[in-house]
DNA sequence: CGGTTCGTTGATTCGTGTCAAAAACCGTGG
DNA sequence: CCACGGTTTTTGACACGAATCAACGAACCG
């Protein structure tokens, strides 16, 4: 357990406020539905705070004191059995929403996969603010119903797919975020472990190396960087990924 | 393929309006939310049919044309890859909403599994409904959340928990609805076959059949009625379902 | 440079899928 | 009421994909 405190007061004097206007990711989250003057009310309820690497932003059924726009680096939530097997539901990057789902407490835990920067919001705050302004509720409940569409379509992966075509949907899914945040969607970074990748399709750690081991061996996909992957087929990999036999 | 409608011709001659006002289900669905004047609005939108078992109510991709609240019977949707491998998301009764998840397109299809009756609504009058009635918007936003927590609970059974958990895990699920319902959760129905309860836990019939076998053997649930279950050890089952050892 | 975490690969086991057949059930019509 | 064909369910034998157990190498970090 680090110590991150003394590390975010060396960046933050004072808690700063947000300046919502300048944010980069605002057209990537449900920020981009509030106007100009909107926007001011949004700021004085934010508070920009970062987290590192391994720390819990929130627990399973706990009470949902705060909501989070992640604006920096990567964020899993998962559910927990009581002997500790793990179901990852999501990975969450820049612009995405964390603590939508369920009412007043967290129905998943989240924790920092990597260092992050998050928009966090009081709980009553937020829900002032969705009384006030209709058009941020309306984008609210947009993201909800897709949000939704995708956990029906990872259902069907853990459900009825097999193991080389989850990491094949994966890896499709990556470079679709990527893309959707601006990237090049020919590589994709995976700053998880194989670990938390198994965790996410339902597979165990060595399962996952061993097909992305075999997707190598055949030239779907080859090293970038540290810890990333180049699609080198990728339409063949979408193929692999939708079950086409 | 049977020819309803000719079944539903004879019930309804005429289209006939919705009498919410009367509803024995407003209570269990959105239209709770309404108030008694703003229900009027809602009766103009809304058109009572029917559907005999096995129909189709929606294919998945296709436009959203109408949303549906079920008020009898059971719907079942589900997702399918090329070849067939079925995915079953949910079981829908009465209450529950149809249409929420995704955009402008159903993000699964949908099936009568038993004969249903339905509360039709153009999609079109329902975005105009949203609009008008924010505590119909509010309403739907509670539900999409809650939706996306009960998704992700299932991805925990689909991903991490085995057969027998799973199993459990269902019947619980059902008995928790029936109460909903006003039911008793002693004993629950199962109005699909064994395949869909296969197509819904992500496991074949057979290694359905062979656990309910296997609890019913072991004294945990005894048949009751024709196609019903009665949960004689529902906290034992609960246990099983949670996956404590 | 030593300790720790993470990733890869191999050998083996095990739970669930697959294939097959019989039994139970169901609506229908004689 | 019972005979009938089709569907669903149950049960058994066997196969197979992924989990488990284990060892080793690579990367990372103080």
């Amino acid at each position: 357990m680090a110590v991150p405190t003394l590390k975010l007061c060396a960046l933050h004097p004072a808690p700063r406020l947000a300046d919502c206007r300048h944010c980069a990711t605002r057209s990537l989250s449900v920020c981009a539905a509030l106007e100009p003057d909107e926007l001011h009310a949004l700021e004085a309820a934010v508070t920009p705070v970062t987290r590192s690497a391994g720390q819990l932003l929130c627990g399973q059924g706990e009470p949902k004191t705060h909501v989070f726009i992640i604006t920096g680096g990567t964020v899993k939530t998962f559910k927990l059995l009581a002997d500790g097997r793990q179901q990852i539901t999501g990975f969450l990057q820049s612009g995405d929403f964390l603590g939508l789902a369920g009412g007043g407490s967290y129905a998943v835990a989240a924790e920092a996969v990597t260092q992050v920067r998050l928009c966090q919001v009081r709980a009553r705050d937020m829900d002032a603010l969705l009384g006030r302004f209709p058009r941020l509720e309306q984008a609210l409940l947009t993201l909800a119903r897709d949000e939704l569409a995708a956990a029906q379509e990872q259902m069907l992966l853990l459900g009825r797919k097999n193991a080389r075509e989850r990491v094949a949907s994966f890896l499709v899914g990556l470079a679709r975020q990527a893309q959707r945040l601006g990237r090049p969607a020919e590589t994709v970074d995976l700053p998880m472990t194989r670990g938390d990748v198994a965790d996410y399709l339902g597979l165990t750690l060595e399962t996952v190396s061993r097909v992305v081991s075999a997707l190598k061996r055949e030239g779907y996909v080859a090293p970038a960087g540290v810890k990333g992957l180049r699609l080198a087929k990728f339409d063949a990999l979408q193929g692999i990924a939708a079950g086409e036999e």
